[in-house]
DNA sequence: CCATCTTCGTTTAGGGGGTAAACTAATAAT
DNA sequence: ATTATTAGTTTACCCCCTAAACGAAGATGG
């Protein structure tokens, strides 16, 4: 059993705790030379909310609402995203994406399921398809729940 | 199989992509504070080599060597490096841990093994593992391969 | 009704990460 | 000996983030 956990701890490392950067620089794709992870994924919750105040961003996202409006600037500044005043209350606003925004969005989009779709079908076989959604949808829950527990 | 490589997707990118973030604030340790993710590879690295040179470190973290080159300053100036002059090329130099280094490596170590330690204990069966290891295997292979084929 | 408190979002200062190009110093090569 | 290559550092500029100060709008309560 110590063995397993100790290759179990390398692969954790390796994969997870620093595998993000060299995924991300794997798909080699000209987005994301021009807009950053978070940015990508800022968008996408964008567009799936259709319109969301900073505010939920940052919680959503783990961050300050500090990170949130920088990065609002620079996707504004792109045309990216505009801001649609709220109705009721003054203070906050609603961020939606523009027509290129939700553009970018789909692109995005069909990047990954291309890249994923590759690395499902060239390495996996049925079976161990199935064993990776088993095993990453514990993990899914896993992050959820020590993330918001805290 | 559509639906499946749908959901194989969402969790890529959640796990993959944006939980190692989340993974890292779970620990909630004073050493993840004090020391950046990347700063704690670069000690753990240089722990497994004994003596290493920058250039080798920029190589095996995938960075360029003036990333190194800062990384080092500021940990050396906290204690946990020092430099030993490499005896026959004087351009060269080889990085080593003090003390004071190999104890942050060593308690590094500890709280990742306890921590995917309650993560396989809790939350997997042994036959959970068994995949889990499967599917890391595979991941981390894919890994280097696509880092190393650019 | 006006003063205070809270909330939303932005700004500023400072520290983490990174790259690319210029530069120094030492070894190799012609 | 002179030129090229290699190792590492420095500089300038970008990204990320947090924490604290700040302005403006809503909510509360005397």
């Amino acid at each position: 059993m110590d063995k397993k956990l100790c290759e179990a701890v390398e692969l954790f490392e390796e994969v997870i705790m620093y595998g993000t950067e060299r995924i991300i620089r794997s798909f080699e794709h000209q987005l994301f030379e021009e807009y950053s992870s978070e940015q990508l994924q800022m968008l996408q919750i964008i567009s799936k909310s259709g319109r969301i105040s900073p505010g939920k961003l940052a919680a959503l996202q783990g961050v300050h609402k500090s990170a949130i409006s920088n990065r609002y600037k620079k996707l504004e500044a792109k045309g990216l995203l505009t801001t649609v005043d709220s109705e009721k209350d003054l203070r906050g606003k609603a961020i939606t994406l523009t027509q290129k925004g939700n553009d970018v969005v789909a692109l995005f989009n069909e990047v990954i399921y291309e890249h994923v779709e590759n690395i499902v079908l060239n390495d996996f076989h049925e079976e161990e398809i199935n064993e990776f959604l088993r095993i990453f949808r514990k993990l899914s829950s896993i992050l959820k729940t020590e993330g918001d527990a805290k």
